[in-house]
DNA sequence: GTCTATACGACGATAGAC
DNA sequence: GTCTATCGTCGTATAGAC
């Protein structure tokens, strides 16, 4: 991204880049990061302080638009499910390498305010009515529960059913608390 | 359990089993097992193999009873939601260890595994009418995105938050996907 | 058979020479 | 800014003492 950094750093970040989303944070050393980006083992940390440092930066700056919160209020959830359904493995792993390594240190903050500004946040912006906080941290709820199952169990069933059939099934319960007053369906 | 272990293999097991709910994979060593044990470290690989193996075989044994599945089937969304929003640490944090560990190869497949077993296959065995297979699933997702939440994310409002207040509006999610075809409510 | 001592290679990280 | 050398810790294997 920025072109200002030294081409080694820009190779360590690279490296790291791929690598945490390929294998996770526990599967990636330093010195393997190191030789992807054929750099001496001790420049990555000296670029980046520790490994949970390097890990944060480039997850937390690859990790764009996990969901997308956009269309008519009244097919909302619809569309959020649509779109997890679709959701390429490049995002996806981003975020379960987060996960997997929420029990370390800074990590565990660092999910906890990505799911805040990706999730809750926007839902927040689209919900009226009242119980509007709860409302949206259970629609986020169920959204991080598509994703636990699809792809932290990888739910083989579920990768292989129809999507249609499960955003028929699933959506109208994010609807129903989207949009709680109406009909719905 | 087994009374038939030796009484270093016993300590070796109690050990693990507190430390890795309570710091869960990556942050337990096995050097830390044994000094809780009183023991030699190497003693622990000698008994278990390796230290994934100890951490399956703990964890597997542990986790009792996730979440209940009983009472009548037309109020079995909210008798599931309350269990979840009331279990205490010990199972959560069995479960816990096992999603975050779950990139280090055999966890995996167990978390699968446990997952198919605990949450999935009871589901099943309530579930009538058509697309059972995908509904149970859809409801373990449910089920799934609450502990992702509440426990993994940490998610303070949602902890904070009157139970009452989330079941009534999580569980009717839950009842439609139970029973679809009647009224709920 | 149960356990201890010791060692190996890989890890994250640091200090200091070029 | 980059590399060398090194530290302490990790998971694990093995030889052999009781």
């Amino acid at each position: 991204m920025a072109v200002s950094r030294g081409a080694s750093k820009q190779a360590v970040w690279d490296a790291a880049s791929a690598l945490f989303a390929e294998q996770g944070y526990a599967n990636t050393s330093v010195r393997d990061i190191a030789a992807r980006a054929s750099v001496d083992p001790a420049l990555v940390i000296r670029h980046y302080g520790t490994k949970e440092r390097l890990f944060l930066e480039t997850m937390l700056a690859a990790d764009g638009e996990v969901v997308r919160f956009d269309g008519p209020i009244e097919a909302l959830g619809e569309s959020i499910v649509r779109f997890v359904l679709d959701t390429h493995s490049s995002v996806s792993s981003t975020y379960l390498a987060l996960i997997r390594a929420s029990d370390s240190g800074g990590v565990g903050s660092a999910l906890r305010a990505t799911h805040e500004a990706e999730f809750v946040a926007p839902l927040l912006e689209h919900l009226q009515g009242p119980q509007r906080e709860e409302r949206a941290r259970l629609v986020a709820a169920m959204v991080g529960g598509l994703m636990y199952s699809l792809w932290i169990v990888g739910d083989q069933e579920l990768l292989r059913a129809d999507p249609e059939r499960l955003v028929a099934l699933y959506a109208p319960a994010l609807q129903g608390l989207i949009t709680p007053h109406s009909a719905g369906g």
